[in-house]
DNA sequence: AAGTTTGGTAGAACCTGTTCTAGTGTGCGG
DNA sequence: CCGCACACTAGAACAGGTTCTACCAAACTT
């Protein structure tokens, strides 16, 4: 599986980025989460990034294939930071199906004490850019592994088909609210409820 | 709940639409169709959607919010035929799961063998525009309307958590494929894997 | 040191969804 | 018949994402 660069040309598996290149990523980053923290997915606009970071707008370019792209890459360190942070303290709750819960629900409710900007991480990450794709696959698996642990006890293929259910019920809920379908609250009903019917029946 | 308009305004119960305008209304779906099956979302371009259905370009916006307005819209449509088209011959499979599957299975065959045009009209669905509001809550309708016969033996509130949550995976696996992050046999499989570990364990 | 490559910059230009302006019927209450 | 409201139209204008042009400067190459 080669590697490919923001535009898609190939790259041999050890085209560090310069440090420089790191340095003008980290601002591009960093301004996206500013702007979206303060105005949303709208108030994410290129030439603002751009400002914000003090660089050329077709500097962006050079480093993301699209805005969404850009959102994206701040989509998936977010989640990092979020998985760790998540992973620190063990689940709460008596049955895998109450931690399971527990583990999404306490990294959705990092989401809501930032709803602008996580509204606008996840709009990205609904995006058809090509560039979003690697973000959307990260993302997964991020969710994926938090749950893991939690379900030790089950058959792996049960285990593999129940934590891929789950996200697709924490990307579709997600994206509901993003997109100011549903409250932020009905995330967390989602997700309950997806844990309590898939998980439960399997915990004998 | 108030019935909206358009542009949001609230219009009585009985505001229908002159014949006049309802023709518009299905000259500019036809058109929306027409575009959108040959080149896909990105090729149903408003100005030439006007063009197509003869009229003025700020005539669709009297009608449509957005475009992704105009394409929800379009998708309902489609949605309910393709309902009506699967409750007629009743679902193969000898498990309750596997009845599930087939229907699930064949309403997206349908879109399988258009894939540009129900792309195009399932990203229109996941667009933040307040007109796909509505749109999206139908089609999720219809899903379940599909589903619901076949659950009949489940316990009511159950049998409506599962439908809710294959909602989900319905929706997720399919606007993955319709952003170009997978393809359309995984819609399929990942419908599967939802009907087997969502209904399996319930069927004793 | 001259040439080349690489990546950056400013700013104009382009594209397409959306909105605005001004003007044209058409039906309707008075 | 008048005036008014309303739906439509052609086309310009606007907005924000994306691309293009022309140019510059540091880092390699030879």
């Amino acid at each position: 599986m080669a590697d490919l660069d923001v535009a898609g040309r190939e790259t041999g598996p050890e085209s560090e980025l310069s440090p420089e290149q790191l340095d003008r990523r980290r601002r591009l980053i960093d301004a996206a989460f500013e702007l979206g923290a303060e105005g949303g997915y709208d108030a994410v606009q290129m030439r603002d990034v751009a400002a914000t970071a003090n660089m050329a707008l077709a500097t962006i370019y050079r480093n993301f294939s699209s805005k969404d792209h850009l959102l994206a890459a701040a989509m998936t360190e977010w989640t990092i930071r979020l998985r760790d942070r998540v992973a620190q303290s063990p689940p709460k709750g008596d049955t895998p199906a109450e931690q399971m819960f527990d583990v999404l629900n306490r990294a959705c409710g990092a989401m809501g004490r930032q709803p602008k900007l996580s509204a606008a991480l996840v709009r990205a990450l609904s995006s058809s850019d090509v560039g979003v794709r690697n973000s959307g696959a990260e993302v997964r698996a991020s969710i994926a592994s938090m749950g893991d642990p939690i379900l030790v006890d089950l058959d792996p293929e049960v285990r593999a088909d129940i934590l891929v259910v789950l996200g697709h019920v924490w990307y579709s809920s997600l994206v509901s609210w993003a997109n100011g379908r549903s409250t932020f609250d009905s995330v967390t009903i989602e997700l309950e409820r997806a844990c309590r019917v898939l998980i439960g029946p399997y915990q004998s």
